[in-house]
DNA sequence: GTATAACCGGAACAAATGTTCGTGTCAAAT
DNA sequence: ATTTGACACGAACATTTGTTCCGGTTATAC
């Protein structure tokens, strides 16, 4: 699952577009813009995209299109109130976005980040550590966690069959990132799904142990509407 | 040239939306948010919006709309950085359990309450009053919630088509009760639907406008897994 | 009253846009 | 040699979406 050079293309033409003119670009715009004749071309470079995270899409939609950005971490700010006594709240770290569908590459150096989310304590498990992101793409809906949503994660190199859970890969190359999946381990390897009712997601991951590397277990879920 | 309401609206929901999806909304979806039946006066107030300066339209273009915003320079300034030390968070009351599925008894008295529950500020919308419910059964597995999460609620006597709403139901007697349900309004009747795929919650309820109170609108979730 | 302008609704329409399907190429694996 | 999977094309198709037109309503001014 390499990326290709067209694809590649599409994508800083997306990028571009959508910075000029404030709104993404249809699928014949980018055929046009990357030199491909036929729309379902495009369409079908765009669902491989979204299968390796790069975008979302929502279908049947004109324009219905959104890059993944690491540094997508908007709807984070917000003025802090200050409240009396001791609040039953706790400040975990927030590394940005990741992909529900694949990969958005993780943070070398976790000490630097410096945004921060705060938690009400209940949420929480009581004991490890734990760090926030906020999901991005739809392959996840079946766990009722969505595009937006902000997931908490317990730092543990392990969890249990079936659990949400934040899986680095690590080989092959093309995929490295972070994901957010089920997570199954049989008789020697290991199935990372995704939980959508959307076809593009069907099948499941399948690594080696020594492929990924858990890095936590999904232990919470803070999601907004306006 | 003054900005009526309803073009104030209009712009707060095309910045809203183009914020939550990455891009802008249609003339119909526009329409449907601000209680426009007609995409011929959508337009007419976009191009009245547009006169005034408070976006650039493109013609003949699906979504072809920019907000003109300074606000709008995606990407390049550095975004508030939110340390710990200060709380972000603010105090809501919890009120109890809520059903999704058969309303429960409001509680009489809201100033009895003791129990209130942290919630990040980042959750809530800056404005208003708001408070917390665990919603207890499965019938809103559909909209993402389901049994335990806590919803955050912000009071509201009134809700856009859609939306999740706590809503209370004052008569009939034999159903009286608070419930959280999709909130539906057509010619004159209420409609509250759940969300789920269990046929037993598929016949909405259907209700006279003062036979309901619309206590708020849902807008936020915490979930916590065990 | 009547006129006027701003605003609204509904429906028909046309253009834009995503989807699907049958077919074809090519390289790698069997 | 055959099969398989990724990638590509083009055309028919279905939906989405903007436009236009024609008739209302409401408030204000004359």
């Amino acid at each position: 699952m390499k990326l290709r050079p067209r694809q590649q293309q599409m994508l800083d033409f997306i990028r571009r577009y959508q910075r000029e003119r404030g709104y993404p670009p249809t699928l014949r715009e980018i055929g046009a813009a990357v030199g491909i004749s036929s729309t379902s071309v495009v369409n079908y470079n765009l669902e491989r995209l979204e299968a390796m995270g790069f975008l979302i899409r929502n279908r049947e939609t004109s324009r219905g299109l959104r890059l993944i950005e690491p540094e997508d971490m908007d709807g984070l700010e917000s003025e802090p109130v200050v409240f009396g006594g001791e609040a039953a709240v706790r400040a975990v770290p927030f590394y940005g976005a990741i992909a529900a569908g694949l990969p958005i590459p993780v943070p070398e150096d976790p000490m630097a980040v410096a945004e921060t989310v705060m938690v009400p304590e209940m949420l929480l498990s009581r004991s490890g550590e734990a760090f926030a992101l906020r999901v991005r793409g739809h392959s996840m809906v079946d766990a009722l966690v969505d595009d937006g949503d902000i997931v908490l994660v317990r730092s543990q190199p392990r969890v249990e069959n079936g659990e949400m859970a934040v899986v680095e890969i690590l080989e092959p190359p093309e995929q490295a990132g972070a994901t957010l999946k089920r997570f199954y381990e049989h008789d020697g390897s290991i199935e990372l799904r995704a939980a959508s009712p959307d076809p593009a997601y069907k099948t499941p991951f399948v690594f080696r142990p020594d492929q990924v590397r858990v890095h936590g277990k999904v232990v919470g879920v803070l999601r907004r509407y306006d």
